[in-house]
DNA sequence: TTGATTATATACCGATTGGTATATTTCTAA
DNA sequence: TTAGAAATATACCAATCGGTATATAATCAA
């Protein structure tokens, strides 16, 4: 009898070995994880992965989707419900001050990681993460315009420009840290995430 | 007979091969280069670089050094004959403006790349780059302070902040127009940097 | 409880990895 | 010109790579 509902035992096994790969091949990269190291990590055999996964590639996306899930709702703040554009982005910089550690101890950002890994070739990894990009900076936009729209941001303020600027300074922001080994650059950066949005009011 | 001076045929040939290595390196990063790819891309065998350099890792960070070279004179910015702090500072985003086709076309940013790979492990590597963001981070600082003491640069402008923040947006900048293969977003991050800098004048 | 199916383990594959011992060639100083 | 040294090429190594065919074990519907 299954242990849970409609839950196979492969579909179990398929999410352990993901969660264990996961934080692999976020500190390790795609080129540098091993089968032989999630074989290692997980207890399993190659048999039992590859039973579960067509190859590599299908591994690594699913654990990039999973590393992603866990800074989705930062990706995703148009659905949280908040009436003041300003407050909205606010929750940006809010996110990843209570976030700083856990992302450091999973091997740091898994958008730079991956994009920086793959912005020279074609993998499927690529476009999972060029999708996200263009996700994540289109629904800052929005919600830049839509404050303005009600007012609540300048009319001289842009949209584009003021996310690109955000996304920037985190990014740049984390790989400093992770490199330094020390939160305040993250910190910093952050600061500067917030007083630009507070510049940006009305 | 030698064809040049003092240098000696290996030291020509170590040259040689760092010059092919350090596009490799830079695009594929440490894992994702190997030897036999460099013995394509050099025409020259195992035997003849091995003869040059004692492993693989000796071949990263020279190559790394190479790549570095490319952007020293933004790193090194204090020598520049300047009396302005601010127009010093200005040359930041100048040379990156510059020079944004030439690294794109050469696999990014060499700080970046090695940074977000090197960062989870004790190798060579992450010392170098290490290294170079601290020296980097602190000759910003320093011209910064010089321009406080000349009265170029305000007074309540804080330069460990404005350091970390010019190479958050840099860094960032460069890894979001990696990623989505345009320049737009680069030029955005340095238009910010810019006013930044020109708002910490007096 | 059984029989069929699904899932995992075992044992293997060829290719490639970084690295090395040694033979051969090229250079260089006398 | 030649002998010795320096530099490069050849041929190899064990280990690991991603991947697979098949045997065994666990699961599940009847």
């Amino acid at each position: 009898m299954s242990k849970s509902k409609g839950i196979s035992k492969a579909e179990r096994t398929r999410q352990f070995i993901i969660e264990k790969a996961a934080p692999i091949f976020n500190k390790k990269g795609y080129t540098g994880s091993s089968l032989s190291e999630l074989v290692k990590e997980t207890g399993l055999t190659k048999g039992a992965i590859y039973g579960n996964f067509k190859n590599k590639d299908e591994i690594a996306a699913a654990a990039f989707e999973f590393n992603l899930a866990r800074i989705r709702e930062v990706i995703e703040l148009s659905n949280v419900d908040e009436e003041n554009a300003v407050k909205k982005l606010l929750r940006i910089p809010e996110f990843y001050r209570k976030k700083a550690r856990e992302l450091g101890a999973s091997g740091g950002c898994p958008i730079l990681n991956t994009a920086v890994e793959a912005d020279d070739n074609n993998s499927l990894l690529y476009k999972h993460v060029r999708q996200t990009v263009s996700h994540w900076t289109s629904n800052i936009e929005k919600i830049i315009n839509e404050g303005k729209t009600k007012k609540q941001i300048r009319d001289d303020v842009s949209a584009t420009e003021l996310a690109v600027v955000i996304i920037s300074l985190i990014e740049g922001g984390i790989m400093l840290t992770m490199i330094m080994n020390e939160a305040t650059q993250l910190m910093t950066a952050l600061d500067k995430v917030e007083s630009l949005i507070r510049e940006a009011a009305k």
